[in-house]
DNA sequence: CTGTTAGCGCCTTCAT
DNA sequence: ATGAAGGCGCTAACAG
């Protein structure tokens, strides 16, 4: 394990040079550079990275807390920390991850021992017990979702409200007067996981606002079959559906509205709503208003590292807007 | 931010006896140990993780490389870094995630920086470049898969030739005599990822060993429809189905049988073997040899730890014992 | 443009 | 059972 000290003796100049030539932190003759660069390659040095730590008082490190409910879709999680850790390399960070029983304990040590610079929190509940210690532990630390209290937090997240209203939108436009909504399972909603939770209430109040009907049913984990049904049971005359839930159920909805004997699009027009999974293999391409992982991580890291290197710490919610992506799967209902 | 000097003050003794309070590393009077203990509680005091890792030259961070193919199951990815997170914890580690365009660049860094104490390895190919760097490396490396030359390095993982005799076996002794094997996608036999090559040999070589008919079809991703047909028009008197496939490729190969005009277990017996996920909720329950994440991942964050902590760096490889989980989808094939 | 040097906070050997 | 003191390797003032 070479040191800085091997490398300057190497290339024949003092320790802080060989430090200068290779941060680039201060101005260096092109000849003392080379040779110092050369010598490092030679002896493959690489700055110890406690030692960096301890004198630099940085970590370049940015924990992410991602707790595993017994309802999480590992898939969407995994996405959501495989583009964190992405984005912090783009901006020369490693990621740590914070997963286990207690999140609070995790975060709090990181932040005491100075271990990461800073924290993401991914799968934000409304009444999250993180927020509050957020706000407490003057750290950095940028939500990936929206809590009910946001005071004095950095969040970022698609606008689910948006994405809702674009949906309803899109089929009232269409001509549909009867909309139904899969939303998530029971167990997801009663956590208050807050984004099926923005999702809905602006459905809700989309559809009240153009007079239509409506109906909400919360399917059952990897099926849709039930909620379905209790779709068309309250809403005979149901034309328009949106899900905004996990992958399987909504591969499962189409087999489930065709065992009731309903086609699409031609009965029934579908768009999948702040969808992390991609819907053009589902037999039927359906419409989609993508959840886009990559998007709404990369903002989050962004805004962390401002806060770490730059001291951009004032609270702020960024909600980023939804797209729609036409697949032919809404149609003016027949008759 | 509470320094250990800040502690020492408190308590009134000196920085030494405040290390040695809190590790626990040489004995001290009860007195003395109560009054540290108690300044450091109400000062807050937590080590800081950078001076720690240069003074005792150990990070008590594991790094996990897990690179994504477009081919890549997440949420299989995910189980397997939680539990590797999750056991690492339990060791007093935490967890570095290595997940970029070049995991060789990664691991090389890792090590070069100290910045982790060890790694490990997920999802390996066959011909895994990283089974050479590890080789090279002088630095502790466990991987989860065993690549064709283990040569010098530590393997954990299910013995994927023992499922696949063991599903065999099974149906056999049921009595089938013509057996279909649903492998995995071309992509993912084309980059030779090496669970799905071991457990596809071990099959056929068990089925000529039993004298029976067999076919293999490799599935398109998320379907298994085509790889059915195939089957079956390979070999008409198919009795038995082997799935060694992913979760969704599974979950869609009842339906296709059904298509055909097969239910299970009437017509067809089939196993799921080193499946991830769970059988119990795809209609018809199927019997299942589980692809535990949990046991090869504590398997192997214990050896690493264990390489770390002791030294204990020998090369072994450890196949853990398949298990069969009987959920009735095996029956004697009728007429 | 380059060298010297004082820490960063903790662990650990050596005294006592 | 406790204290004193020397590093660990690097960064960033501070001097030229």
């Amino acid at each position: 394990m070479a040191t800085v000290d091997d490398v300057a003796k190497a290339a024949g100049v003092s320790i802080s040079t060989v430090s200068y030539a290779l941060s680039g932190k201060r101005s260096i003759s092109h000849g003392t550079r080379e040779r110092v660069l050369k010598a490092a390659a030679e002896l493959d040095y690489l700055p110890r990275a406690s030692a960096r730590m301890l004198a630099a008082n940085r970590s370049q490190i940015i924990a992410v807390t991602a707790p595993l409910h017994a309802d999480t879709d590992h898939s969407v999680h995994m996405q959501f920390a495989m583009e964190v850790t992405k984005e912090a390399r783009a901006l020369d960070y490693d990621t740590l991850l914070l997963v286990h029983d207690d999140p609070m304990e995790a975060m709090r040590r990181s932040a005491g021992t100075a271990l990461a610079d800073g924290i993401i929190v991914l799968d934000v509940d409304a009444h999250d017990a993180r927020a509050d210690l957020a706000r407490r532990l003057d750290y950095p630390v940028v939500f990936v979702g929206i809590p009910a209290d946001t005071t004095g937090l950095m969040c970022v997240d698609l606008d689910f409200e948006a994405a809702a209203r674009m949906a309803v939108d899109r089929l009232v436009d269409a001509g549909h007067r009867g909309i139904g909504l899969i939303s998530h399972p029971r167990v997801t909603m009663d956590r208050e996981s807050n984004f099926p939770l923005r999702f809905l209430s602006s459905f809700e109040d989309r559809c009240r606002e153009h007079g239509i009907d409506f109906a909400v049913a919360y399917p059952d984990e990897h099926s849709a079959t039930r909620a379905v049904s209790e779709l068309l049971a309250a809403l005979p005359h149901l034309t328009g559906l949106v899900l905004n839930t996990g992958s399987d159920v909504a591969a499962d909805s189409l087999p489930a509205l065709l065992a009731h004997g309903f086609t699409v699009p031609h009965d029934v027009s579908v768009i999948a709503a702040a969808a992390a999974y991609t819907t053009h293999h589902l037999g039927v391409p359906i419409d989609r208003i993508p959840l886009d992982a990559h998007a709404s991580c990369a903002a989050a890291v962004d805004l962390l590292v401002a806060a770490i290197d730059r001291g951009e710490r004032g609270a702020r919610t960024v909600l980023l807007p939804p797209e729609y992506q036409d697949f032919g799967s809404v149609r003016t209902p027949a008759g």
